[in-house]
DNA sequence: ATGAAAGCGCTAACAT
DNA sequence: ATGTTAGCGCTTTCAT
């Protein structure tokens, strides 16, 4: 049809201005929301139910909204989703290292958990200085996540504050502090480390030794452990307690060195308590090197029930936490707690045990 | 001011639609970028511009705007940020599980390297068969990362078809397949069965011994070092091989177990290889518990030069991968991409070597 | 049960 | 260098 029905008016001098200039249209993404509603022949907001709530739409509706979605591979745009309705479905975790024996397996357990509630998993370390730990966090409080789970991370003050003021879930996991930021899921350093005094002054043990990473988790666990040796219900005679440090991240070679250390400064040390099974092996197998006979000569407590601690020879006594445990609860409090409902409990001690085997 | 100056029209019958009925205003967020530039005495986009590129700014703007951020502790949205720009500075990482030996540095210097380049990395873990690891693909894609790494996750075909249909740039990690779906940085399974091979029939070893997981990744090392000793290049006189399979995750007690399996099928076996030196470490223990000497009787090789590997007794001959250089590259490789840079070379073999240690 | 309109809080594109 | 405008692709709210 190439006759002009509809005359385009000839330049009359310059141009009027058109009210709305179009400009040029935003790089295209891929197919939306409103593309399938036309292919479905309904609504935007049709297909948006037939998606997220497939309950209140009629099957009519829904059948035909899968066949557009099916046809072209739609994938819907949770950004754009997560904008219009505040809430993102992606919860974050800091965590000073995976490799953790506590830590790798409550991460496992987060991502699992979550993904069962449909929420994804952002994940953080820190562990590299208060500054780069504050920054984290305000990338993490950015993306405005439904939660945030903090493991082992003792927020600076500013830190806190900001989490506090960013109105978001936080849920603790490592420690039973006395004044949660918000929620808890955590267990007892003291408590396991009068535990562990107990366990092995119960057994004959007087020099004891307790062999840690050189930062402030390890550190409430070895003054908690050194006070309950010299003062713990336990105590009835002479007994001497003494720590080592290692340089964070727990191996194998540092718990060697460190048992060469202990008998350095505290000779005819019986009795050693490690932050980590890792530890714990390098203690093991320096003490066999040396000729030291385990347990006889020394007895070594490990932290983490690590998959090796039942298998390696002597299979080692250890302190387990239920890690999982951990995990599912802070998803399952942030995710309530999203969801609007109301947490019942928001603080947890999952409690630990201290499991005996031959090298005690 | 009780005067009704402005007397309110009584009710006329029923009162006229107004023509736009000012709806109940939705939830308020936090303060917004909007308050900020209020504060600040300046338009919206320059708060936008002195917080992203700040050098696009005037001294005396980013002044104001410092200030106003300052005390209003605002963080921006990048939930808003990601739907306007189409760049979500989130990338996603998939791997079967984080405790596995490569992986786990992977993921670690992933984090680190993003990080460094202000990404997060959203984490998933496939493993739980193929219906749930597509339906983790989709979950991923809908909120539009700005790249996904696959560690060791080979995507059924439907889900290679959505990662390709997506856009979005992917990094293949784990084996050098022949046709990747985007990018690639990983290392040839092949190319380490023949050189562990080699290296233990070049020391006089005869009868060789394969355990690993029960999955494919295990499974194309195995069938290549059979190959391998059966056929390789090394070949001189009468070899034998044979492969145990061990249910994943690999752990020090299925590697005890294997050991024992390995035996009774191939009586008199003097070199094993492991898909992980955490099975290696359980050979090693094993053996010892049967009497067999490490290595005279039996050599042993593992996979990933964990942190134990070196300093456990007797040391572990193993391979070592560079899983960090695989994470930086990775990372790097996305973000460049993201940032509409070609990238150099997307297919890089990154090797691995050889670790000789006591087990041979 | 379905649809229309109005944003969510930013940034790209354009204009000055 | 700074501001204005119009979306990004969804979901909430309200009306039918």
């Amino acid at each position: 049809m190439s006759a002009p029905s509809n005359k385009q008016p000839v330049a009359a001098g310059r141009s009027a201005p058109s009210p709305l200039p179009p400009r040029r249209a935003r790089v295209a993404g891929g197919i939306t929301l409103l593309e399938v509603a036309r292919l479905a022949g309904v609504s935007a907001m049709s297909v948006s139910r037939a998606l997220n709530t497939p309950e209140q739409v009629s099957a009519a509706i829904l059948a035909k909204v899968r066949a557009a979605v099916e046809s072209t591979g739609y994938v819907a745009n949770r950004v754009a989703g997560s904008l219009a309705s505040q809430r993102s479905r992606l919860v974050a975790a800091v965590v000073p290292s995976i490799a953790g024996p506590v830590f790798q397996e409550m991460v496992q357990s987060l991502i699992a958990e979550l993904a069962a509630r449909d929420h994804q998993l952002m994940l953080g370390q820190s562990g590299y200085g208060t500054q780069e730990e504050d920054a984290l966090l305000d990338a993490i409080i950015g993306r405005r996540p439904d939660g945030i789970v903090l493991g082992g991370v003792v927020p600076s003050a500013a830190g806190r504050r900001r989490l506090v003021a960013s109105g978001i879930p936080v849920v603790e996991t490592w420690d039973m502090v006395q004044d949660p930021i918000d929620m808890l899921v955590g267990f007892s350093h003291e408590a396991i480390a009068t535990a562990v005094a107990t366990f092995l002054i119960e057994r004959g043990r007087r020099r004891l030794g307790f062999i840690g990473g050189n930062h402030e988790r390890a550190a409430r666990r070895a003054s908690a452990f050194v006070h309950s040796a010299l003062h713990g219900p336990a105590r009835e005679r002479e007994i001497s307690a003494h720590v080592e440090t290692v340089v964070a991240p727990a191996t194998v070679r540092s718990g060697r060195q460190a048992l060469g250390e202990m008998l350095r400064h505290q000779p005819g040390t019986d009795a050693i308590f490690c932050s980590s099974d890792v530890l714990a092996l390098g203690v093991v197998t320096e003490a066999a090197a040396r000729g030291l006979r385990v347990p006889q000569d020394i007895a070594v407590v490990g932290f983490g029930d690590l998959d090796f601690a039942a298998d390696v020879s002597p299979s080692l006594t250890t302190v387990r936490i239920d890690s999982t445990r951990i995990g599912q609860l802070a998803a399952r409090f942030i995710v309530s707690r999203s969801e609007g409902l109301d947490v019942e409990e928001a603080k947890v001690d999952v409690g630990f045990s201290i499991v005996s085997r031959e090298s005690t």
